[in-house]
DNA sequence: AATAGTTAGTGTAAAAAATACACTAAGTTG
DNA sequence: CAACTTAGTGTATTTTTTACACTAACTATT
């Protein structure tokens, strides 16, 4: 029995939330409509978890060092043995009958400052609108539709999501954020009580500048005290 | 590399969260000082997570059908491969010195309905008081810490935690349950006016009685609507 | 200089939820 | 019938959540 790790990684810019997945690559002599997937690989015999999920996605996407946290573990026992997926498979795994248990884990971060390079087996790395997935290899719709669900959840307890913006960023990008990855509206006053009140951000001296409206406060994140 | 399901299940009697540990069977011709565990064991080539996880159980402690949650992953290349667990492992493994990444599972029942009877390679299942844990075999220690967390939130968020009641039970049960399992007091009223609002306890036509105080309304769980 | 266009920024009232708190009721036992 | 024990109940206060609309500041255009 094989054990994987699937990084689900979202992407924010201004107005889009994106997962990133790998296309695979063409077998050697083969003609197979090229799947999508989440980028995932085999766990390594020396390596932990968190560990093999840095590794793997930096080799498939050329993304690192950025946060990726645990998720879900997906053992359906077909899991990859679908027609589907063989002959991908078979192009580069030792044991591409194998039983794969995948351990899942997330990550969300700003889409400009990570420019994904495709290497190993996959044969492109891209950013895809979240709510226009295509159909994915394995089960990785299940896996990506999971990761969306434990995001949100997490966004609104824990407020991560302030490492996606500019350093120095306005109230209404924070909120445009969150609107798009919960995908829906939120009311301009009591987003801004809500978040002053979490005491994360903190108002520079600066403004906007070059905006054909009033200039909007800039804010950045508060470094936490050691 | 091979993978295993290791479950917590923590039992609840009128004062007392536990949870179900077993203890190795001494290794035939050795005397090794007997360690506790979260019952697990390796997942079949054949068989989902979940489905192992209910019939590992099973096996080791006679438990059934009791609804089990996967919470996390735990997989520390050594986390089975430290001297303490050595023998054990060698008694009953085919691949003793093989790396096990192993899927927790959790779940919370009523102790008087299940009389965990110790099988397999378990010498013995029993109920451990939660406050007061050995030091377990393999990783288990963090594992049962990680689930009693676990357990907490998803008591608080959503009222599991029913099904450790009899079939009739009174609110001052109810909450004593509670109490113990967040191991906190909670006020009487307001307990009441929460339990009462999520609508998922009906009361009886019947009484407490025998006992030596005003008799308490009994309550029921009220059926989910299909 | 004035106007139009655009987003920033702000407060309050109302409703809902959470908290703190203490006495009477209804059984049992001796 | 007195003593003991747990059941059961209401209210006032604070906190949190929600809904909602106008003025301010800048740019571009005339």
């Amino acid at each position: 029995m094989d054990v994987s790790v699937d990084c689900v990684v979202f992407g924010f810019d201004d107005d889009e939330l994106k997962v990133l997945l790998i296309e695979q690559k063409q077998p050697d002599g083969k003609t197979i409509k090229p799947q999508k997937a989440a980028p995932g690989d085999l766990v390594q015999e020396d390596e932990g978890l968190d560990e093999a999920a840095q590794r793997i996605l930096k080799e498939l996407t050329s993304l690192q060092g950025i946060y990726l946290k645990q998720f879900h573990s997906f053992g359906d026992p077909n899991r990859v043995s679908g027609l589907k997926d063989r002959d991908w498979l078979r192009s580069f795994r030792t044991h591409p009958e194998r039983r794969v248990i995948t351990v899942g884990y997330y990550s969300l971060v700003k889409m400009d400052d990570f420019n994904p390079q495709a290497a190993s087996f996959a044969r492109k790395a891209q950013w895809v609108d979240v709510y226009k997935i295509p159909n994915l290899a394995f089960d990785h719709n299940e896996i990506v539709a999971e990761a969306l669900k434990v995001l949100r959840h997490e966004l609104m307890a824990d407020h991560i999501g302030f490492e996606l913006l500019p350093e120095k960023f306005t109230l209404s990008q924070l909120q445009k954020l969150y609107e798009i990855i919960l995908d829906k509206k939120l009311d301009k006053r009591n987003f801004r009580k809500n978040i002053l009140r979490t005491n994360t951000v903190e108002p520079l001296e600066e403004k906007q500048s070059g905006v054909l409206h009033k200039p909007a406060q800039l804010f950045s994140v508060k470094r936490k005290k050691q």
